[in-house]
DNA sequence: GTTGACTCCGTAGTAGCTACGGACTTTAGT
DNA sequence: ACTAAAGTCCGTAGCTACTACGGAGTCAAC
């Protein structure tokens, strides 16, 4: 299996497959004659958890431990389950700051009465 | 005003505002002889304008976009509003994306039983 | 005069990719 | 067998919005 049978196989891009394999997230995997990337299915298998995990919101480091921790199946999912909890603690944040935002550019919009841009109160509001 | 006192006044880190001054965000401002960058009030004013800009979200183009609008005071605030509602669309947009990807993950997170990582319903929701 | 705080500048690092260029290999078609 | 197109290789640079670093020069107080 080549690099871009992967990446298909995956819908990762081909160049983020050699940028996964050179920061250490992927193998790297053994090589043809001529020096061509041939992949297993452990690969796509591998690479599925990565782009599944990346679509989560998972940062790479994240990630990085999840696949660690994922190779010792025989001990308890208590470490997983907290980068996961973690991770959802960070979204959650996130969905407050995003709320407080778009209620402050909401009362922004609204309150203006678009005539000129001496008297526009968005560029009131963002002067201070 | 030097460029600290400039930085305290704004809540800027000073390195930032060599920055913004560098990618022409904010306009070059008098030297003493010895080199150092003298500020007056109106650069306090632009940089609140800029800090404020960020804390809500704009990215650095469209405070650059909302800068030339604003100097220009006589004519309408038609565009300046459509910035905002462009933004606070993408705000929205990224909400229903957090709120899309928080449930998964807490349905990822409920749902395992926490005994071995073999049987982990996380690594399996994010193995695909 | 000397110590400490401040400022200067250019450069490199951060995350997570994506793009580019020039060389080589493989594959399909004639 | 030959050629053209498509695929692959690698290193490097670009993106956003900063932040940090290092070595040199400057200013204020004691």
């Amino acid at each position: 299996m080549r690099i871009s049978d992967l990446a298909k196989a995956t819908g990762c891009h081909l160049e983020t497959v050699r940028y996964y394999e050179r920061i250490g997230l992927l193998p790297p995997p053994e090589r043809s004659t001529a020096g061509y990337r041939n992949y297993r299915d452990s690969d796509v298998e591998r690479l599925q958890f990565i782009v599944r995990s990346r679509a989560l919101g998972f940062s790479l480091e994240e990630i990085r431990s999840l696949l660690t921790l994922a190779s010792r199946t025989e001990l308890s999912c208590k470490q997983v389950d907290g980068v996961a909890r973690t991770h959802l603690a960070q979204v959650e944040a996130k969905q407050r700051e995003l709320a407080a935002l778009a209620a402050e550019l909401r009362g922004m919009i609204e309150t203006c009465h678009h005539d000129t841009r001496a008297t526009c109160t968005i560029l009131q509001s963002l002067a201070g």
